[in-house]
DNA sequence: GAGAATAGCGTACGCACGTTCGCTATTGAT
DNA sequence: ATCAATAGCGAACGTGCGTACGCTATTCTC
């Protein structure tokens, strides 16, 4: 019907694809994207969808790293003007919180629900999968390590302990409020999240 | 070909099927469950599978009653030869973190496999998890409570904070021993869930 | 201005899904 | 001995899936 085809539209088309599939992802998971959903939400052709990945593998790991681009661009580089350390690490915490609250998809997180998806299913979905968590698990842990060196964390201090306590606040958090819509897991995520940082 | 079908017969192939259909939803969800998979593993008809359901949706919820069970079976169970309180909590958490490092289905935990996928889908099946979530939140709220009036835990303890920081450390359990088998992380969670026992 | 690239469309394919229907053979109660 | 129930089978159905192919129209490069 309306064949517009630069360079810039493509650019554009494949960012509407990808937006809407991440909305779909976070509710039904990334195997409820379906191409020719896609297509008729979109208002385009089954192939014109497909075209842009050429495979519906590629477009579920497309819409996950995007997903993650867009999670790192709120949680993760506003806290970036902080000083690496305890600090940096208090406004990622923080803002990872406020998304799990308010996330920008509609069905939560969708990190976590791939999480979940696809930990027993090899492949390339769950290598992607693996790698996003890597990265965020890496960010949480390299503000721990400065914390510590930088004495603002008692001697002694287990490192690996509290980045397992705060990645368990969130996904209790993302959980209770996706499960149950319970807004009073925002306050013990965030008290959950400072017990772990007071090691006693 | 055989036609067996005593009632006690009938039964054991529901049984067989749904043993199946666990370990199958453990690893690729709910939805991985399959009609036309069952019977082909069963060595029997699609319609004969289909029968004993009538409907996938009641095949799924089925599913998922029977993983609770079982999990029930060898988690709480156990436990009730303690008195209520904190020693009943202890020893059910210590089985429970013990399921998810080593749980009966080749995926993990199922309650927790399908939190994370019928979250945001509403319907009969996300009901069924919801209330499964609430069985299971309902027995250690209780025996928090029990402490707490046994004079056992501090006055002024928060029982919803304890519970939210025991039930996070079986879903960070859960998310390690699944995506990165980091064995490591079972003793993180038994010491998360002492600590969310000495609030301070 | 000519020509290679390519965004997107339309059609078609094979496949797996859940469900329906009628049948057969066995059971279990009368 | 009879007869209603019913476990399970086999075949068929409509639907939606991912993918493949060829085409058209526009853009970008030279």
């Amino acid at each position: 019907m309306s064949p517009r085809r630069s360079a810039a539209d493509a650019l554009l088309t494949r960012g509407r694809i990808l937006s809407r599939a991440a909305e779909i992802a976070s509710e039904e998971g990334l195997d409820g994207i379906t191409i020719g959903r896609l297509a008729e939400e979109l208002e385009m052709s089954k192939s014109g969808v497909h075209k842009h990945f050429g495979t519906k593998e590629t477009l579920q790991i497309d819409t996950l790293d995007k997903a993650f681009v867009d999670f790192w661009h709120r949680v993760v580089e506003p806290a970036l003007t902080e000083p690496p350390g305890l600090r940096r690490l208090r406004v990622v915490c923080a803002n990872s919180v406020d998304y799990l609250a308010e996330p920008l998809l509609p069905g939560g997180c969708l990190m976590t629900a791939a999480l979940s998806e696809y930990d027993g299913r090899p492949g390339a979905v769950r290598d992607a999968v693996a790698q996003v968590w890597s990265r965020w698990q890496g960010q949480l842990k390299a503000d721990l390590v400065a914390a510590v060196e930088g004495g603002e964390l008692a001697g002694g201090f287990d490192v690996d302990q509290a980045l397992f306590e705060i990645l368990a606040a969130g996904l209790a958090l993302n959980a209770a409020m996706q499960l149950q819509h319970d807004q009073a897991a925002v306050g013990r995520a965030r008290r959950a999240i400072e017990r772990a940082l007071h090691q006693s």
